[in-house]
DNA sequence: CTTTGAAAGTTCAACGATTCAACAAATAAA
DNA sequence: TTTATTTGTTGAATCGTTGAACTTTCAAAG
């Protein structure tokens, strides 16, 4: 392995030339910075970034925080994220917390050990008011940047988040002006603030439509497409007269539909079937999903930029994009 | 920032009975190290990777090359890989290439500065029978393992395959035991190995069925969705008589089918379908693909597991792991 | 009552790049 | 000729951790 040190040998000048010169330090003479560059590409140089991040206090690296890569919410995100990432010379750590706050924690932990000069995480929400490891990264003065709603236990971080409300609000807007009066909603995880959110939108277009929400046509459901199926049993058991279902995001809705078509529904003609997210396989789904486009590019790229800025040691404030209505074919006005 | 030295300070014993007390080395007494640690906790020290990285010459950091995390088979080989890389006290570095040698290059070399103690690399295929940065990576004896089918300018390194030939066969064999015989192929991108030998397993299972290979009912496709399209669109052009098509992947049959199905062809009643890869859009698919599934979590962790012995200096082999039929939907005896 | 040996802990130096303060040489100004 | 200024270069210190060698203490073995 070349170090400074052999090329300073070779070129009969000390290291601390060479370091300047290959960094282009002004008070090295072009004669000199040509010859060094020279040398030290024939010799293979490649400099040392444990030896750089220990001098510098600077990796060049940055934690990315996640539920899990196979979801393709993440997944768009993080493929964002790394070449946004790439272009500004920063090398990505990826860490999944299957939503389990352990091995949040645990991610975070080794990021910070790591001493990455900027964090991204997707919080595993939880009830409690406070967490540990978010006052950890506060007292170490991480610069960081949530990816999704905050939940009380990390408000003090600038987030970029979704405009979930509205854009719930405009799913459920369709199916009331497609004639709709019983919508049935399948909600997320409790303790998640987006799935809050995007209820909440869910009741004030009901309510604007002068429908009063009724629990009735509420079913908890999760975030899977399993606990999408076990919802829609509930509902098929209850015997629910709904004409719609929105569901929280397209998972619950594809494991939702999967259940009714079982049962011989045909969609949208028996019943409409609205989800959340526009993953793949809700535009290629048995039946394509009315759904919702998510800016997930978008707000990578804006995560980053916010990050850049938090670096930079500007203030910086939590970003809001909207999201856009895809209207598909599970969807349609209700039977008579 | 907690150092050693300040824990050493107030626990009035030298810093490197502190280094050693808190890696459970053999020679501090049990009650040090219990004092030891409990300070370390209490005054948040968290180790200095950079420091531990320069000293010890190992960064426990793995560089993961792929094409791109918005590819389903390679989320769900980060996930694995990821996981298991934590368990063994490895973090993972991404790097994407969307298949283009220059931006694999620049990853690679990024990762060989980090001195990564491992390199899993899924190849951008090329023409060529050497690649600069390959001999690069055994210049610096980086322990590196490819994931997928090695070509020429990588065959010095181990590999983690998928028995593509074999599965590839059985798909086949699957449509002519259901009694087709013109069987439309799809192929894949022209330097991928592992398309060639999916196509390969095609044609040997035609001509075990005693069916000649008839160029006809090949047509050029790619890996993408837009892809498979355009396949499916030549195809039908040419009014090409088949009773099924063999898609190379998931993402082509997706396409294919979809074009299909708007020309108002039924499937699998009109023209059988099948993929492979068995991503989670064909499960959900319209008419659900009858495909192959890869066991990728199974090859991630195998790979994980050569990597180690690589790391241990021991002499690894490449190993090539079986894939499985799943029937679906998508496939039934012709017409007629 | 020495000798041996293990246990517990210490000291010193090193890993490779960068930065600080200092210095030499060359040139310009007084 | 002296002084000041610019330009190019250097040695030593530093970042936080750990490997190797060394000292001290105390108990067991001879």
């Amino acid at each position: 392995m070349v170090r400074l040190k052999d090329i300073a040998r070779h070129a009969g000048v000390s290291v601390m030339t060479i370091s300047k010169a290959l960094r282009d330090a002004p008070d090295v003479s072009a004669n000199t910075k040509a010859r060094i560059k020279a040398l030290a590409l024939q010799m293979g140089y490649v400099p040392d970034s444990s030896a750089q991040g220990l001098r510098t206090k600077t990796t060049k690296l940055f934690g990315l925080v996640i539920p899990a890569i196979t979801n393709p919410v993440y997944a768009r995100i993080v493929f964002a994220m790394e070449e946004r990432a790439h272009e500004l010379g920063y090398d990505v750590l990826l860490a999944q917390t299957l939503n389990k706050p352990e091995r949040e924690e645990y991610g975070i932990r080794r990021f910070l050990s790591r001493r990455v000069d900027g964090l991204f995480i997707s919080p595993v929400y939880r009830f409690e008011a406070e967490a540990r490891v978010y006052q950890e990264i506060a007292a170490r003065k991480t610069p960081t940047v949530l990816l999704g709603t905050p939940a009380p236990f990390c408000k003090n971080f600038p987030a970029m988040e979704i405009e979930e409300t509205l854009a719930s609000y405009h799913v459920t807007q369709h199916l009331v002006r497609l004639g709709h009066k019983r919508i049935a909603y399948f909600t997320g995880p409790p303790t998640a603030p987006w799935a809050h959110e995007r209820f909440e939108g869910y009741r004030r277009a009901l309510r604007e439509a002068n429908v009063e929400p009724d629990d009735k046509y509420v079913f908890a459901a999760g975030a899977t497409i399993d606990d999408g199926t076990n919802a829609a049993l509930q509902m098929l058991n209850e015997n629910c007269d709904a004409t719609a279902v929105q569901a929280v995001n397209d998972l619950v809705a594809v494991g939702c539909a999967e259940t009714l078509l079982k049962q011989k529904l045909k969609i949208p003609e028996d019943i409409s079937v609205a989800g959340f997210g526009n993953i793949l396989t809700a535009e290629y789904y048995r039946v394509p999903l009315t759904t919702v486009r998510q800016p997930k590019y978008r707000l990578a790229i804006a995560a980053v930029e916010m990050m850049m800025n938090l670096i930079h040691g500007e203030k910086v404030q939590s970003k809001r994009l909207v999201a856009e209505l895809i209207e598909r074919e599970s969807t349609a006005p209700p039977k008579g």
